[in-house]
This record gives C-alpha cells, sequence and structure tokens, in this order.
DNA sequence: TCAGCTTCCTTTTTT
DNA sequence: AGGAAGCTGA
C-alpha cells in the first residue's frame, strides 16, 4: 500500500460529478442494484460464486461517493489479495476518475493495517519503520528463543511452537490470555513471552500483530482508538467468509460510530480454516447485527451451466450451508470432462496436449489455468509443460523471496531501514564471511542479551572488551562501520541504488562471481531479478505519484498474496486451488482428484469439519472456469517420494451424469486395450495406500504393467451411488472415449527439438535429475560425458537429455 | 574455514 | 523427492 495521499478538505465540493448516477445500469439485476443502492445501516450480501460482486462492491463506493456525497478518504474497502485491490481500484478509477480513487481506502487487511500502524505507531507502541517478519523470520526468531531458554527444540519444535502461538494471536489473544494449565502450555507461554518481546526490541511485527495491534488501537480509549472508530463513515469488507476473530473485531471497530459495515462474501467459499478463519463471522453477522439487511446474489455470470450445475452437484452435501439457489442463465456449454490417468505423467502429458490442443484454437494462455492441491504437484506438470515447450507461470509458491541470496540481500537492507533486527543482523554479520566466527558472534549475541541492547548496538561494546581480540575487533568494527556508511546512503539513495550498493560494496556479488559455478550464476541472476523487482516497484510508486521507499518495498513484498503474482503474460497460470481464489479462467484443469489428495483430508470420522472445506475447495475450484473444465485423475501417484495407488475423489460421484463426459488418457486406454480383463487389486498398501517406492518397484511398474495400474475398479460417477463397484471394462467399454475428441489431431508425436549442449551447461535427465556436462562428443546424436549429484561422470546420448 | 557428505525432516493450503 | 541442518575431515 502506498504512501497516504493527505485527504483534500478544501475543495471536496468541486469533486463530485454533478449528475453521474452510477446506481444502477441496464444489466444489473434486481438484488444487485438493491445491494448498490443500499447506504446506511449494516448490510450482509451474500454473493454466489460469479455473481457480479466485484461489481456490486465497485458500483456501491461509486453511488456513495458520487450520489451520496460521502467523501472517498471515509470509505475503507478491504478486500483478499492485493490484486483484488488493485482491481477494484481500476473499475473505480472508470467511474469516478483517477483522483477521487486515490483518496479511498482499498486494501488488505494487512496493508490496510500497516498503513494505520505507521500513522498510529507511538500509540501500538511500534517504531515508525517497525518491519514485518515473514514465515522464515518468524521461525529463525523462535529458535533463537528456544535456544536463549535452553528449551530442546527437538521436543518443541519451533513450527509448531510458532502455529499454536499464532493460533492465539489469531482469536486475539496475547501471553497472558492463553491457558497454561498443562506443561506444554506453559512452555508454550514462556516463548509467546518472550517471542513478543524479542519483535518488540527489533521493532518488528509478524502477520498477526499486524491486525492485533490495528484492532487494539481500535477498540482502545484513546484519543487514537476514538479517532479510527470515527473516521470511516463506511467500511466494506470483501471475502468476509475467510475473516477471522480479530479481523472482524478490527472492522467493527472501525464501523463502531456510524455503523456502516457492509460485507460481501460467500460460506460456500470458506476455505482458510486452518489459518483462523471463522465461518461463523458470515453466518452470524445477522446475530450480531439484526437489522442489517441480508441480500442474495445468486444469478451466476461467469460459467456456463454445466459447470454450474458441476459446482452444485459437489456442494449440495454440505452442511449448514446458507441456504441459497446458484443458477445461471448462460448456455449449457461442454460437459465437463472427467480425464482418467495413468499416473501422474500421463495426467501431466494429457493436460500438456489438451492445452496445446487450446492454444491451437486461439485461446490465450494467460486464459487456461492448472489447479492442483498440493504444491508438491507442480514439479510433474511443470516438466511437462517445459518439455513440450508452453510457457507457463506458477502463481504464489513465493519461492522467489526465500532463496538463500534473496533471503541475504533483504537482510542487509531490512536492517539498514531497521538496525534493531537482530535476525536479520546474525544472518548476514559474516556473510560474505568477514572473519567473524561462531565464537565471536556468540558473545555478541550474550552480550546484547545482558545489556539488553540491540546486537547492533551491542558492537560497539564488545569491541571494548578487553577479551576480544585484535582480529575480531577489527573485523567488528569494518561490519559497523559498512552499515552505518549504507544506512546514511539510505537517506538520499532510492531503493534500487541502495540494493545495487549493498551488493557491491558487501563484496556479496563479488564473492558470488568468484565462486564460479553454475549454482553462483543462477544466484547472481535471482540477485539481478531481485533487484529488478526493486526498480519495478519504484517504478509503480513514481506513477502513483508516491515516493519509493525501501521500507515500503519491504512490506509490500512480504505482504504478497499468492494471487499477486499472477502476472497479466501470454502464459499459463498454474497454482494451487488456494491460490486460485478470486480468479478466474476461461478453460480450467483441475488435477488429483483423488482420495487423500483431494480431497486431502476429511476420510477418519474425527475429521468431519476438514472434509467439509475440502468440499468448498473443490466448489471454488470448479466454479473459476467460465467455458471448459476438466478434471484428473490417475491410478497411481508418485508423491513426495512415494507410491501410492489412488481411487477417484469422492467429489467426482458427486458430478451430476449429466453435466459431464468421462475420458482416458490414450495411454491408459491402449492399456486396457492390449490387456482385456483387468486384474483385481491383489496387493497389501498401508492405510495411507502408500508402499515405500522401493519395495513397489521390484514387482510394480506403473507404466508397464497394466494389469496393476488398471486394477483399481471404478465406480460409476454421479447418480445415486451404486451398491458395489462397476468393473473398469464394464466402464471402459459403454463410457470411455477411447480418446478426448477436442484433442485429437493435435499435438501427436511431435519429437523434441535437439539442443546444443557445451562444456559446463547444465541439463537435466529423467532418472539422474540435473548434471552438468563434462564433454560432448560428436555425430548427430553425441554421447555426452555428464556428472550429475551423487554419482560418478556418465555417459549418455544426448537425446536422452533434456535442457535446463 | 569450508566443502562435501550424511542424516533428518517435511510435506496442505498462506497473509 | 528435495531441502536444511549438522558433522567431518582437510
Amino acid at each position: 500500500m502506498g504512501a497516504v495521499p493527505e485527504p483534500c478538505y478544501a475543495n471536496s465540493n468541486a469533486m463530485f460529478p454533478p449528475n453521474a448516477t452510477p446506481d444502477r445500469d441496464a444489466t444489473m439485476n434486481e438484488p444487485q442494484a438493491v445491494a448498490v443502492a443500499h447506504v446506511d445501516g449494516p448490510l450482509i450480501v451474500f454473493a454466489g460464486a460469479g455473481s457480479g460482486k466485484t461489481r456490486v462492491i465497485t458500483y456501491r463506493i461509486a453511488n456513495l461517493v458520487m450520489r451520496h456525497r460521502i467523501l472517498p478518504f471515509t470509505i475503507l474497502a478491504v478486500t483478499f489479495t492485493n490484486k483484488a485491490a488493485g482491481e477494484m481500484r481500476l473499475r473505480l478509477e472508470r467511474l469516478l476518475g483517477p483522483d477521487l480513487v486515490k483518496q479511498l481506502w482499498i486494501g488488505t487487511f494487512h496493508a490496510v493495517c500497516v498503513r494505520l500502524l505507521r500513522r498510529y505507531h507511538e500509540r501500538a507502541g511500534l517504531g515508525e519503520k517497525f518491519v514485518i517478519y515473514d514465515d522464515a523470520d518468524q521461525k529463525a526468531l523462535m529458535k533463537r528463543v528456544l535456544k536463549d531458554l535452553n528449551l530442546d527444540d527437538k521436543r518443541f519444535p519451533p513450527q509448531q511452537v510458532l502455529a499454536r502461538i499464532h493460533s492465539e494471536k489469531q482469536e486475539g489473544r496475547g501471553p497472558d490470555d492463553m491457558s497454561t494449565s498443562n506443561y506444554v502450555d506453559e512452555i508454550t507461554h514462556r516463548c509467546f513471552l518472550e517471542y513478543q518481546r524479542r519483535l518488540a526490541s527489533a521493532n518488528a511485527v509478524d502477520f498477526e500483530d499486524l491486525l492485533l495491534h490495528a484492532m487494539r488501537v481500535a477498540e482502545s480509549h484513546s484519543p487514537e482508538g476514538e479517532h479510527l472508530r470515527e473516521r470511516f463513515r463506511h467500511v466494506l469488507v470483501d471475502e468476509f467468509q475467510d475473516t477471522n476473530v480479530v479481523q472482524y473485531r478490527l472492522v467493527r471497530a472501525l464501523s463502531k460510530s456510524r455503523r456502516n459495515i457492509c460485507v460481501v462474501g460467500d460460506d460456500d467459499q470458506s476455505i482458510y480454516r486452518w489459518r483462523g478463519a471463522d465461518i461463523r463471522n458470515i453466518r452470524g453477522f445477522t446475530t450480531d447485527y439484526p437489522d442489517a439487511q441480508l441480500i442474495k446474489l445468486e444469478q451466476n455470470y461467469r460459467s456456463t451451466s454445466h459447470i454450474v450445475e458441476a459446482a452444485l452437484g459437489v456442494i449440495k452435501p454440505s452442511r449448514e450451508r446458507q441456504p441459497k439457489e446458484l443458477w445461471t442463465a448462460n448456455e449449457a456449454g461442454e460437459p465437463v470432462t472427467i480425464v482418467h490417468c495413468a499416473n501422474e505423467r500421463d495426467e501431466a502429458g494429457h493436460i500438456v496436449e489438451g492445452i496445446r490442443a487450446a492454444l491451437a484454437q486461439g485461446t490465450s494462455a494467460r486464459e487456461i489455468a492448472v489447479f492442483y492441491r498440493v504444491h508438491a504437484q507442480s514439479r510433474v506438470l511443470e516438466e511437462a509443460m517445459r518439455s513440450e515447450g508452453i510457457p507457463y507461470q506458477i502463481v504464489g509458491g513465493t519461492k522467489f523471496f526465500d532463496r538463500t541470496e534473496v533471503k541475504d540481500l533483504l537482510a542487509y537492507l531490512r536492517l539498514i531501514v531497521n538496525p534493531q533486527s537482530d535476525v536479520d543482523l546474525f544472518r548476514i554479520i559474516n556473510v560474505p564471511a568477514r572473519k567473524l566466527g561462531a565464537k565471536t558472534i556468540e558473545r555478541l549475541a550474550a552480550l546484547a542479551n545482558d545489556t539488553g541492547t540491540t546486537a547492533f548496538d551491542a558492537i560497539l561494546g564488545l569491541c571494548q572488551s578487553r577479551e576480544t581480540p585484535n582480529a575480531a575487533r577489527h573485523a567488528l568494527r569494518g561490519f559497523h562501520e559498512l552499515v552505518c556508511a549504507f544506512i546514511r546512503g539510505a537517506e538520499t539513495a532510492p531503493p534500487r541504488e541502495l540494493a545495487e550498493q549493498v551488493l557491491k560494496e558487501t563484496g556479496y556479488g563479488a564473492w558470488l562471481k568468484l565462486q564460479d559455478n553454475a549454482e553462483a550464476d543462477a544466484r547472481l541472476d535471482n540477485i539481478q531479478e531481485f533487484i529488478g523487482s526493486i526498480g519495478d516497484y519504484e517504478e509503480d510508486a513514481r506513477n502513483a505519484g508516491e515516493t519509493p521507499t525501501m521500507l515500503e518495498y519491504l512490506a509490500r513484498i512480504t505482504l504478497q498474496a499468492a494471487a499477486d503474482t499472477l502476472e497479466d503474460v501470454p502464459r499459463v497460470p498454474m497454482m494451487t486451488v488456494h491460490a486460485a481464489k478470486g480468479l478466474e479462467f476461461e478453460h480450467v484443469w483441475i488435477t488429483g482428484l483423488e482420495e487423500l489428495l483431494f480431497p486431502l483430508k476429511g476420510q477418519a470420522h474425527d475429521e468431519a469439519d476438514e472434509l467439509e472445506e475440502e468440499r468448498r475447495l473443490a466448489y471454488v475450484a470448479i466454479t473459476r472456469a467460465r467455458k471448459r473444465l476438466f478434471m484428473t485423475h490417475a491410478n497411481v501417484r508418485t508423491i513426495y517420494g512415494r507410491l501410492r495407488y489412488c481411487e477417484p475423489s469422492r467429489f467426482l460421484l458427486d458430478l451430476p451424469p449429466a453435466t459431464q463426459r468421462r475420458v482416458a488418457t490414450r495411454s491408459l486406454s491402449e492399456l486396457s486395450r492390449g490387456y482385456g480383463q483387468p486384474a483385481p487389486r491383489a496387493f497389501g498398501v498401508d492405510a495411507f495406500g502408500t508402499r515405500r517406492r522401493a519395495d513397489a518397484e521390484d514387482d510394480f511398474d506403473a507404466e508397464t504393467r497394466p494389469s496393476f495400474s488398471a486394477a483399481r475398479p471404478l465406480q460409476s460417477f454421479g447418480g445415486p451411488r451404486p451398491g458395489g463397484p462397476v468393473p473398469l471394462a464394464r466402464s471402459l467399454g459403454e463410457r470411455f472415449v477411447e480418446r478426448d475428441h477436442d484433442i485429437d489431431g493435435y499435438g501427436s508425436d511431435e519429437t523434441r527439438d535437439g539442443f546444443a549442449v557445451r562444456k559446463g551447461a547444465q541439463v537435466r535427465h529423467s532418472k539422474f535429475g540435473i548434471g552438468s556436462v563434462l564433454a560432448v562428443g560428436s555425430g548427430p546424436d553425441p554421447t555426452v560425458t555428464v556428472k550429475f549429484s551423487g554419482t560418478g561422470p556418465k555417459q549418455i546420448k544426448l537425446s536422452f537429455l533434456a535442457p535446463l
């Protein structure tokens, strides 16, 4: 979120176009129009998937501003992602023009809280330039806490302690509010206290703190609190079903004086319970606000009727839904295609073929999305896309800023902005190596602990200590001066320049260059990309008429949602279903519809709630599609290094028969034809359907031993659940199309072009992984000597290798 | 001090 | 499967 534009009180009357009435246009339906026209008092809008809720919110805001003359800087709209905020801004600009839109408060919960807290930091007990700790930082901090409290991090894994602390904070509880009735609680409590103490001394917050601090200020009996409760005349919350207790309390407080709170959401799309979202917020809103007007948007404008019917089929068994009837006037379109695959590679291959066909017919790559339940599924899909030369983008996954080299540079930058941040200091004090050994660093940490100062301040103290050897003293001083110089430089240099300075003057760049290997080169590339992203931010900020600052950049990247990384480029987006929330695409491929993968959880008797959430997740996935929907499942799947036999997802059984068509991949139907009646499944698997890969490989190979791969009898999909399984042979004969006809004729047996390799190049082998080329033979398919990690050099024909 | 090895862990989803 | 942390030997 950008710098705060000062509200323009002076000529507010001149801002409003005199005769604009955007409260209703010809294509708006009745409930939409009612929601847009609503002005005073609480309002809850149950907005079914694709029912035009963003349009309602934007028009409602425009209506408030233009017709009812509400000053834009007194309107707060909270969205779920920065991307959604950006889209809302864009749409509003068309209705209101850029000047008014700039004054509106639009952003995610976290971004809005940052903005509020920069202003009210004192009341929250924060320095103005507080930094935000991401997952990795939080974990690093917790590790130190455990260490200094002499706790065994095996018995108390930092991640678990953090998880517990976060769930306390998500419910609005601090260290002293949690129960300490048992030993683990007691330990957690101590860690919690120390963790918060250190965050405070580092002038840092975690994600929960951002919300908590803002909530506490907003609820407080203080001038700031009163001001906050007064300043917003209208508060709108999008995706309300995914708010947690703290977020709800925050918006309640912010809307307290006028009670103009408008929440929009869909309980069927609540998918963040695990992150503390409380579905009771939306289901119980009318209890908290008995006078709330309730509006339901039930007409779907997004999807074909087949897709809508499929979505309804999946969500219907859900318990405790707010009753609503999603419907569409759209045409039926193509049936939902269910693809039966042999294994995950077959699945990926089929998807790639299907995408290629769609591309050939003119569909934009950006409009064809691939979803998976867990990130672990993405690798195989990526490999298939890459080997067929289809451009793709991984949305989310947040891998980039997790890279060591990027994190190192980030640590420098954060230390410069906020020298109190010990976690950052310890990360880079000896990176690149500057002769500061473990003992010196430990002594520094101890001194900081004893004197209650930050590590950065303790450096000079340690230099004065008689016990410090001369060499260490020298190194410490050098580091201190280096950072001080950066801090001075940061006053004038724009962010990008500062980052370049750091790269150069810390010797980090030179250090990587010196290593002179492929890995270091890749790291340098990443650093360049990172610096490029700082440049992009600067440009963004300047375009928005703001001064770019490093502090702002840092906040922005840590608060980036998965969906925010979706670029508007002609590449196939691939993402988890969670990341897909709020997005829509012409074609959607949902992969891995198998029990224990999707639904991932919920099979056990005590996991009914989890299953409910998985169901809603499937509903979200399906409703992302506008025109075509494909759902794939495989007989066997290797995941997390284990081979696993898969039963089709129960969600496939919930699809109405009339909306679906089932196909098998080419290789699966060929296999079945060749071997006739499949053998019944006759091997032991453990409760999770997994076996160690090593055992499995002795007697089984999914690709060459079809009797096993076809062994799982399929239940017939849809309709009333059958009494028993239907043999696959019957399904194949009666219902399977040998190949998806839409795909026929495209992307058949094209061979991959050869590629050139040189000594030192990185190549990939399907079995040995990535290696570097030591030597290259001659001829059309030369033998290449490759060194893979973990093995000696190998001689391999070029045709078995792929470029990296 | 550091590279290279081993072992161990983690695997749901993410602001 | 893949990565991180820890260990060992030069």
